[in-house]
DNA sequence: GGGTGAACATGAAAAGTTCTCATATACTAG
DNA sequence: CTAGTATATGAGAACTTTTCATGTTCACCC
C-alpha cells in the first residue's frame, strides 16, 4: 500500500521568514504556535494579538517576527502543523487496516478528522487553513488537495479507473466531508451525532455511486 | 405554495449601532456596503480598512461608526443583505414555477447562487456569513438556518414526509451544496462547470435517497 | 578555551488601525 | 419658524502591528 507522503505541507504562501536552526529556537516557534492555537479558542481568531502570543508564549514581541514574518503567516503555521497531523495520523491508521474495504477507510479518515476537532487546540477554529487561505488570502491552492492527492494516491491501488477520476470524486468526497463535519461542530461542539452519522452515509453513498461497492 | 418568509435575516447578532431613519441616511448606509463589498474584492477580508472604507463610499469615518458598530458588523452587514437578496431571487423564481418537479427546484436555487457568485461584488468572499458569522464570531446560529428553514416550509407542501425529517435533509443537502460550489468558485473564478455538474448530482442524489424520486 | 560569525532575543518606538467624541449641520414635526 | 432629533465630521485617543538597533547565545574552529 502507497504510504502518504511526507507532506511538505503548503505551497510556501507566506513562508517562515527564518526556519528555526538552533533547537532553542525550534522549541520557541512551537510554544508560540501553541500560545496562538489556545487564544484562538479562548477568543477567537480576529481578537488574536502578537502582543498576546508573544506573553502567552512566554517571548519578546520581537522573538515573534524573527521567524513569522506577519500575524497571518502565524496562524498558516499553525494550519500547517494540523495538516501534518492529520495525514501522520492517517498514516498510522492505515497501518493498522493494510486491506480493509475502502467503506471502512472513509470510517477511519473521518473519526480521526473527529478526533483532532475534540482534542486538538485550536483545530475546530483554523482547520487546515479556513480562515488564512480560503477567505483571506487569494484563492487557486487549497490545503485540502494535499489530502486528496495522498488519498488518491492511497486508493489509486485498490479501485480499478483512471486516476483522474479518482481525483476528482475523491475532492468532492472530501469537499463533503469537511463541509459537513464544520457544521457538526458547529451545532454541537462536541460534534452533533446525528450529523456525523449522516456525513459518512452521504460520503460512502457518494463514493459508492461512482465507483461501485467493490473493494 | 407557502412564501419564503421576508427573511428578518440575522439573529442580531451585532445589531447596527443606530437605524438609519432618513432617507439619506440610508443611502450612505448602502454606500458603505457598496464600498466594503467592492474593497473585498479587490484587496481581499483582513486588508479591508474603516478609513478605506469611509474613503471609497466618500464619507467620514464617524459616519461609519455612526451606523456600524465596529468594522466585523459593516461585514456582517453585508451579508446579510447577501441574505435578502438570495432569498428575495428564490422567491421570484418559485412564481415562475409554481407546479415543478423539486428535482427543477434545486437546479434553480443553485442556479440564483452561482448567478449570485458571478454577479454581486464581494459574494464569492464572504457569502452568507463565512467569514464573520463563522469563523471569527462564535457558533451556534448560522445564516443558512435561515434559507433551510425557508426552503423546508415550501417543501413542506410537497414532500410527504415528517417536517423535521425534512428540515434535517435540506440542513445537509444545503451545506452540501454550498461547499460544493464554493469549491467550483476557488477553482476557478466563473465557476468550475464539472464541479458544479457535480454538485447538482450529489445534491439530487443525496434528497432522492432520502426522500424518493416522486413529487 | 579563546575567538568569530551567524543565529537568536529583546523591547522601545515608528507606522498603521480602530474607534470616540466634541462640535457643527440637516431634517422633521408641530 | 423653532425645538428636538438625526446625521456628518475629522482630529486625536487607544490600541496593534511591525521594525530595528542593540545585546546575547550558540556552533565551530584553531
Amino acid at each position: 500500500m502507497s504510504d502518504i507522503q511526507a507532506a511538505k505541507v503548503p505551497a510556501e504562501a507566506t513562508p517562515l521568514r527564518r526556519q528555526p536552526v538552533q533547537q532553542r529556537s525550534a522549541k520557541r516557534v512551537e510554544q508560540m504556535l501553541d500560545a496562538s492555537a489556545a487564544l484562538i479558542d479562548e477568543l477567537g481568531y480576529d481578537a488574536l494579538t502578537t502582543t498576546l502570543i508573544a506573553k502567552r508564549a512566554g517571548v519578546a514581541v520581537g522573538s515573534l517576527y524573527q521567524f513569522f514574518p506577519d500575524k497571518r503567516a502565524v496562524v498558516q503555521a499553525l494550519t500547517a502543523r494540523n495538516l501534518e497531523r492529520f495525514v501522520a495520523a492517517v498514516n498510522e491508521r492505515l497501518k493498522e487496516l493494510e486491506s480493509e474495504h475502502w467503506w471502512d477507510l472513509v470510517d477511519s479518515i473521518l473519526d480521526i478528522y473527529l478526533e483532532m476537532h475534540r482534542t486538538v487546540p485550536g483545530f475546530s477554529k483554523v482547520h487546515f487553513g479556513d480562515i488564512i487561505d480560503r477567505q483571506l488570502l487569494d484563492e487557486t491552492r487549497d490545503n485540502n488537495t494535499v489530502i486528496v492527492d495522498s488519498l488518491t494516491d492511497l486508493l489509486a491501488a485498490r479501485v480499478d479507473r483512471p486516476v483522474e477520476d479518482l481525483r476528482f470524486a475523491i475532492t468532492i468526497a472530501n469537499e463533503v466531508a469537511d463541509a459537513l463535519l464544520k457544521l457538526a461542530f458547529r451545532r454541537e461542539p462536541s460534534g452533533d451525532e446525528k450529523i456525523v452519522a449522516e456525513a459518512k452515509y452521504v460520503v460512502k453513498g457518494y463514493l459508492a455511486a461512482r465507483f461501485g461497492e467493490r473493494s
